[in-house]
DNA sequence: GTTTCATATGTGTATATGCACCTAATTGCC
DNA sequence: GGCAATTAGGTGCATATACACATATGAAAC
């Protein structure tokens, strides 16, 4: 009648704890963005290339810790909404560089209030602390160049 | 040539460290799970159902924190395996019941042992603190009833 | 009992995610 | 220069996620 004792443990587990946490967040924040035709997804990578330069795909996997076809999908949808374009490096022809247009900074701009709205609310709803552990797990500030793979100042790829 | 400093805040954005973790994170587990099959998120469907007893797909949807029709293809994919099957509630014919089968608690129990192993890694990379936070932030052992909506001792709905 | 409202679910569409496998281009080595 | 090994990326497939809309059923009001 009572639930098998050897799988109890599974209750704690990390990985349902961490995809249960990023699905409630995800939904506050895409409900949020929606106002502005942007997701947490598509609001991320145009930070990103606003705040980093332009990159090349592989680049910014790496930078979002996602896999370098996720990135490519998700570029493929931010260029059809026109906020970024996809160009080949004049040094590399197997790499491409997203760069963000005019359009994506304004998108990105136009939504920054509701995004620091929706950023203050849930810091408030889970606490300073819990806050920081959540970007102590991420990995520290995601998006800035990392000090092994410096390319704030280059557009292209280095010779 | 500096980059935004309107913009520079959103490098602490927590939707992006939680989506960013979640990823980092599931990959880790679906790579370990692999082997028997499972991913994490069935994984995680088939512990609660093992755990919980019996549950309409309303009710899963809201103890794992995900959309109602999110669950009904995660079922899908689990019936699919023939590790869950599902019914007409005898009280009410809206509703379906999810049960586990056999074979899925077979294979969530052969699977059992990776999953403590990536468990085991994760804490001890992370350290228990961070750990507990996590699990702080999605809100306690998930896959417990709650007190509010009580349901261990019935399988059908109660009238 | 019928009407009306609320509830449980399914479907279409879009996006997000990553693995296996493929192609093209670059780099190293000789 | 030429070939092997490496690297950057694309595509097919499966799954995960959720919103808008539609349907069916139960519950409540009268």
């Amino acid at each position: 009648m009572s639930p098998d004792p050897g799988l109890f443990e599974t209750t704690r587990c990390l990985c349902l704890a961490v995809r249960r946490a990023s699905r409630a967040i995800t939904r506050e924040f895409d409900q949020a963005l929606r106002l502005h035709g942007l997701r947490a997804t598509q609001f991320t990578l145009l930070s990103a290339l606003h705040l980093g330069g332009s990159r090349s795909i592989g680049d910014l996997a790496e930078m979002l810790s996602a896999d370098r076809t996720t990135l490519t999908r998700n570029l493929a949808v931010a260029e059809k909404h026109g906020w970024v374009t996809l160009r080949a490096d004049r040094n590399d022809a197997r790499s491409r560089i997203a760069a963000i247009t005019t359009r994506g900074s304004r998108a990105l701009e136009a939504a920054l209030p509701t995004w620091r709205n929706a950023q203050q609310r849930l810091t408030e709803t889970i606490g300073e602390q819990t806050a920081a552990s959540l970007r102590k797990l991420a990995g520290g500030p995601c998006m800035m160049p990392l000090p092994e793979k410096p390319s704030a100042n280059r557009k292209e790829k280095m010779r």
